[in-house]
DNA sequence: TCAAAAGTGTTGTTTATACACCCATGT
DNA sequence: ACATGGGTGTATAAACAACACTTTTGA
């Protein structure tokens, strides 16, 4: 933390955002179709320069609701990349976040040029710089926080049912999981709270509505 | 991912690197006691401005070059600090890496003004601005590693004894651990692996002398 | 012979896994 | 009446926690 003198030479300083979603049975992640070249029509992360008054967490925030227009959901520091924008940048690091956003409070921007969608991670389309190996390592940190934390909360609205939990969970960790282990052991650990309230879905039995016990980010 | 267009007012980048290593019972970091204002004569965190042509992980394993001479060792980044460094310096960001050294690899540099010093963790001299922060971040993800991880490898000579290991995980843990739980553990893992070899230590029974399975990190 | 660290097994408890059938609804 | 998702319990295996005495050495 030594030096101060300021040079030239600074590297541009970028904060960025993997959004998550998940919907149906499709983990989905946010990405930029990248109006201007480098790289222009591939697909991106979004984010941008990071403001001069601003902290990383308030830039990661601001990024967040331009982009979603959501605020106060799961927001944490993934990693920081110092190599993969663009190297006509000379220089830039990335300061990388992750969010888990529930999508129907999602409203998406309307603009030209810079068109934003949501992409199953399974079948995601052709992507600007490394943004691949950030998109990998988003997810591997995901993958672990569901196993010992109640992040999932800020993927569902207030009241949600337990198949509805479930599936999140297996879209996200990729794999099928028993459904009386898995309420059996979100109940125990008291993740989650029963309410009075029941929903009907379909020609089904109606289900009982879930909320959660804390929607603090927390580990088990 | 954005922007690109160079303003002037781009902050400054550095990186620094928590060194921590076991001593006897005690684990300790190594700090610099900075030679100039502001917080002249206060302790802190080895760090420095990232270099031109440096990836990130260059510059945090240079650093620790030159402040232990040790190269090889376990290095991983641990958060980026946005707010932290002196306020003068006028927007710094920070990126910060801990590793672990074997206290018995490393030779401190000889130099005026900015003396460094190992200091045990429940011992420390007052420190310059958030750096206390920054090891109780520090000290918080090493502990947890040390669950899931083998990176206790980095902290210890080629041949040890378990008692050695065992004091390594109770002075970072800071809990007693027991002694026969602990050996089976260990060896049912394969984290370490025993050896032919004994040694004598005090007027005492021999000990055996035990291996790494793997000096390269490795999730249990 | 004594002090001090090295070394070694068993038992109970908790946690995770595997697995199959009945229930309530709308069509 | 039937198709569909909602809902529930038990038995086994694996991981973890508690616990005490014998061995070997140098002084």
């Amino acid at each position: 933390m030594g030096g101060k003198t300021l040079r030239d030479s600074s590297p541009i300083v970028a904060v960025f955002v993997v959004i998550f979603t998940v919907v149906d049975d499709d983990l989905m992640v946010l990405l930029i179709r990248r109006g201007v070249e480098p790289n222009k029509g591939w697909w991106a992360i979004p984010g941008g320069r990071l403001g001069p008054d601003e902290t990383l967490d308030e830039a990661a925030a601001r990024k967040l609701v331009e982009e979603t227009g959501v605020r106060d959901v799961y927001l944490e520091q993934l990693y920081t990349f110092g190599e993969l924008d663009d190297p006509a940048a000379g220089g830039a690091v990335a300061i990388g976040y992750f969010a888990l956003v529930d999508h129907n409070s999602v409203s998406l921007p309307q603009r030209d040029e810079w068109t934003t969608a949501w992409f199953a991670l399974n079948d995601l389309p052709r992507l600007a710089f490394k943004n691949d190996t950030v998109l990998e390592y988003a997810l591997g940190r995901l993958r672990s926080k569901m196993e010992y934390t109640n992040v999932a909360y800020s993927l569902l609205p207030q009241y949600f049912t337990l198949s509805q939990l479930q599936r999140v969970y297996e879209s996200i960790l990729g794999k099928r999981v028993d459904k009386r282990n898995f309420r059996k052991r979100m109940l125990a650990l008291g993740i989650v709270r029963p309410t009075e309230r029941t929903i009907v879905l379909g020609a089904h039995r109606p289900a009982k509505l879930y909320t959660f016990s804390s929607r603090q980010p927390t580990v088990i």
